[in-house]
RNA sequence: GGGCGGUUAGCUCAGUGGUAGAGCACCGGCUUUACACGCCGGCUGUCACAGGUUCGAAUCCUGUACCGCCCACCA
């Protein structure tokens, strides 16, 4: 009779909700300080609060998850925080766009008014990402969620800037920047990406002032002459020798420019002289200052030139090109256009080209900060995984500039300089001063700070810094940081900087750094391409634990992953393939039942191999998350599930289980064992379905494991993770088993061969078995009936041959299936020739191995042994497969 | 220009010195009472190329080719 009766496939749109807001309920998945269990910490990097998750998410998402879930059932207090990042010039960009639908700009509705409206959709893009976080499983401690722009977040960005400001660490200044003119902001150089652009290169004829001859120029952007303030030649270069020195006159403009020498300029490249633009490039900004140039900027930042462009004065700078173009070639000084590839900077948030200006900026000095941060790497004290990311991560510290952080935005953390407007003072303060000491009246800087200054802060500014809270005493540093590629420099250097200097540790011991999700053939996903998937609708179709073991299983370190259709329907299969074993499982059961007790070594040589095996699954799983190698986890898990557990277990049970007495009792204790850790076993990775079925497993008190806080209801989310019995392992029985699985496929291989239906039971007679190998077969008789149709299992030491009997060798067996009226001698023949060249091959490969003496004096004497052995079973393979032949032939 | 990664079955990928693997796809057969999102069986490879080290190389070393990514102030 059985217990229930369940759907034939796994129903995660009623089930996974559920069982979310269950562990939620009861508080599952928040720390305790006061547990006295180990601390185990992570920080989710908080998403941009500019939307929705996408797939990237989903796998940043899943595999933390796997790390938290795993930690707390091996015993560890977890603390995974979430929160959600403000993201300055991405939000504000958001908001802009809705706005501009409407036919307004920022400008329109004033800063308060605009400020106010990207709160708004910030807090309704936060609630859509947790929507999102608790649809995927995700476990954090949604008690202790913050936000970048937290009172207290923003305290402790006061706190970093002023701490920084007074020690020199940030300046104020003027110097060239990245300027977007579309977002009207600086940039810092990571905000810049650079693209390879088809682009020309004009070579421009600058006469020398006061005598014959002149210098040509190359330039890719010749509206910047107007810009400029002298020529550099390289001092070695004899071309130019005579030259450096004199002056030339700027065509267009007339203005007169120095020539100087300069190591910088590459004479091999254009002409070999390049022109000097101080204002709008960062070559000739340092240069300009080594020879002590003017600077005349003639771009502004709306990107259009200003006055002293001259006739240009007004025009955007891409108009501003094509004239100057046409004004030199009309003044006969534009010598030659060539074309030229070259890479050119773009704003990261608006795709716009970005312009070099001279501006008065906010800058963190970064050498002081990256030379612990580099060491703490160096040393170890934080550890890459995969460890070939060190090397990226030292290449760009080595090689970093000031940072950039101020920002022309509305949305974000204010910078706390106030400006005095009597005297020249700058305040730098953390609490909003009154006035200034001379009595003046104070403004307060208008611009933001980069976002990434405040998620630097993320590890330690979310447990309360810089207050000494109890959260920050006991979880930083954290454990492990979990994060992708594309921030490594954004955020996972800058939290290492500046954890060292305010966190006064490491922020993280690990950072595991994830791929980048790509469609099935490689592509980048993209909104252009068509081939974005959306986490939310996948996860509806499939549900969140398919989509989730689908991302485990493919995430091997250091690859990308190629998210195909066919991986995630067989992840769903799986899924609904751990359904359907659970719901034979749970139909074995009777009403009112006991749990039975497994008994310490089953005579049932099928208990005692599953027992062996979910032993070693067990251990083999553990290492495999401790080594970040998830991929092995759910292969692992996916193998023994399908192919041992469901495939042989679960078929050789059945008639015990279905039996009366002790048998019965020993199968469905041991059943439920297996099942039951497995679950636990997978838990981790696919949460819903494991716990929609653990939740109705019979449980023996003193079995209880699933603690939970307050005495409620169990959980698998709580309950232990398994690790290996020594005491089951049996390597005998694991023998035993792979020679039974081996005589019941061969025989199966027989009937398909020959076209054998199963309702047809057939003969089977074993020749010149061993004793060992007699008990094992004797012992699986039923094994043989059951699942091989095998109506007579015969042993022999001679057996006649038969034309119409089929004869396959394993091992030291030779194995007879009479099937008279039914065997093709011929095609036969070809199976046993094929066999026999294989056999063959391989004797003649080890045969040559073992006449090498070399082999034989420096190979490992197991190998020397094991390759004598192979080849003894070869020989004698091959002396049954060639009289067989030469049977089959007569 | 510099750095990093990749090249293994039709596709996507595991496999760090000892007889080449998985999933999907493909072929054949199954109304076997957990599952057709299933069961049983099967086919599929100059491990990019060229050298080297080694008794032995997909695996270690050197070089080449191609693909991808990141960084970069040669106008």
């Amino acid at each position: 009779m059985p217990k229930v009766e369940l759907s034939t496939t796994f129903a995660h749109r009623d089930v996974d909700s559920k069982w979310y807001a269950f562990w939620d309920s009861i508080g599952a998945f928040r720390a305790d300080p006061t547990s006295g269990r180990p601390p185990f910490t992570m920080v989710l990097p908080p998403p941009n609060v500019t939307g929705r998750l996408h797939i990237g998410h989903a796998l940043n998402q899943t595999l933390p998850d796997i790390i938290a879930r795993w930690r707390r059932m091996k015993g560890d207090d977890v603390l995974w925080l979430p929160g959600t990042d403000h993201a300055g010039i991405a939000t504000q960009n958001v908001v802009e766009a809705q706005l501009a639908k409407e036919g307004k700009s920022r400008h329109d509705i004033g800063r308060e008014a605009f400020e106010a409206r990207v709160w708004d959709w910030a807090r309704e893009s936060k609630g859509t990402i947790i929507g999102q976080m608790r649809t995927l499983g995700s476990s954090v401690d949604w008690s202790r969620e913050r936000f970048t722009l937290d009172d207290d977040l923003s305290r402790a960005v006061r706190r970093v800037f002023v701490t920084l400001y007074r020690e020199g660490l940030i300046y104020r200044g003027k110097y060239i920047v990245n300027w977007c003119p579309r977002c009207r902001t600086a940039l810092s150089d990571l905000e810049v990406v650079h693209r390879e652009t088809h682009g020309k290169l004009y070579h421009v004829r600058y006469p020398l002032v006061g005598r014959e001859g002149s210098i040509t120029v190359a330039t890719t952007r010749p509206e910047t002459m107007l810009g400029d303030t002298a020529v550099a030649v390289h001092a070695d270069d004899e071309r130019y020798r005579d030259a450096v020195g004199s002056r030339l006159r700027l065509p267009l403009l007339g203005r007169e420019l120095p020539v100087v020498a300069d190591d910088f300029v590459d004479p091999e490249f254009g002409t070999g002289a390049v022109k000097v633009t101080p204002a709008h490039d960062p070559n000739d900004f340092e240069m300009g200052k080594r020879h002590d140039l003017p600077q005349v900027a003639v771009i502004d930042e709306d990107g259009r030139m200003t006055e002293a462009a001259g006739p240009f004065a007004g025009l955007d700078r891409w108009k501003a090109r094509a004239a100057v173009v046409q004004a030199l070639e009309r003044e006969g000084a534009l010598e030659k256009v060539e074309d030229h590839r070259h890479a050119v900077g773009h704003c990261q948030r608006c795709r716009t080209v970005v312009e070099p200006l001279v501006s008065t900026q906010w800058f963190v000095k970064i050498a002081p900060l990256a030379e612990p941060a580099i060491d703490a790497v160096r040393d170890k004290r934080i550890r890459f995984v995969p460890e070939h990311w060190a090397k990226t991560y030292f290449e760009w510290m080595t090689n970093i500039h000031d940072w950039c952080i101020s920002r022309q935005l509305w949305w974000g953390h204010r910078i706390p300089a106030w400006y005095c407007d009597a005297c020249d003072r700058i305040l730098v303060e953390e609490e909003t001063p009154d006035r200034c000491a001379c009595g003046g009246a104070l403004r307060q800087e208008t611009d933001v700070l980069d976002t990434w200054f405040s998620s630097g802060l993320w590890p330690f500014s979310t447990m309360g810094w810089p207050t000494p809270t109890a959260d920050l005493e006991r979880y930083y540093p954290t454990t492990l940081m979990i994060t992708g590629l594309d921030i490594i420099f954004f955020w996972v250097a800058r939290m290492i900087m500046l954890g060292l200097k305010f966190g006064g540790d490491v922020p993280f011991r690990t950072v595991y750094i994830t791929s980048l999700v790509r469609d099935e053939h490689g592509q980048k996903m993209s909104k252009s391409k068509g081939n974005v998937v959306n986490p939310l609708e996948l996860m509806d179709e499939i549900g969140a634990d398919a989509l989730r073991f689908a991302l485990t299983a493919l995430a091997s370190p250091g690859m990308d992953i190629a998210l195909s259709e066919g991986r995630l329907r067989g992840s769903r299969q799986f899924v609904n393939k751990i359904w359907n074993a659970s719901r034979f499982v749970l139909m074995q059961l009777r009403d009112d039942e006991p749990r039975p007790e497994v008994p310490e070594r089953p005579a049932e040589l099928a208990h005692r191999w599953i027992l062996h095996r979910i032993s070693q699954l067990s251990a083999e799983v553990g290492d495999a998350l401790d080594t970040f190698r998830f991929d092995v986890a759910a292969d692992r898990l996916y193998h023994f599930f399908w192919h041992e557990y469901a495939d042989w277990y679960i078929e050789l049970v059945k008639p015990h289980v279905q039996a009366e007495g002790p048998a019965r009792e020993t199968a469905v204790a041991v059943l439920l064992e297996v099942h039951d850790r497995v679950l636990r076993l997978l838990h981790p990775i696919i949460p819903f379905v494991t716990e929609e079925v653990w939740q109705q497993l019979p449980r023996r008190p003193e079995l209880e494991t699933g603690r939970t806080p307050g005495g409620q209801r169990q959980t698998i989310t709580l309950a232990t993770f398994p690790t290996s019995v020594p005491a089951w392992l049996d390597e005998g029985a694991a023998a035993d088993m792979a020679a039974v699985q081996a005589m019941i496929t061969a025989i199966r291989t027989i009937r398909a061969e020959w076209g054998v239906p199963r309702s047809r039971p057939i003969t089977v007679i074993l020749e010149g078995a061993s004793d060992l190998a007699r008990s094992r077969f004797e012992t699986a008789r039923d094994d043989l009936t059951r699942l091989a149709g095998v109506a007579q299992l015969e042993f022999q030491d001679q057996v006649a041959r038969d034309p119409e009997t089929v004869v396959r060798v394993l091992g030291d067996v030779r194995l007879h299936v009479p099937l008279a009226g039914i065997v093709d001698r011929r095609a036969e023949a070809a199976r046993i020739e094929k066999a026999l060249a294989k056999v063959v091959k391989q004797q003649a490969a080890d045969a040559a191995k073992l006449a090498n003496p070399k082999f034989r004096a420096r190979a490992a004497a197991d190998v020397v042994a094991e390759t004598e052995a192979r080849v003894t079973g070869l020989a004698q393979q091959r002396q049954a497969l060639e009289e067989l032949l030469e049977e089959l032939s007569r």
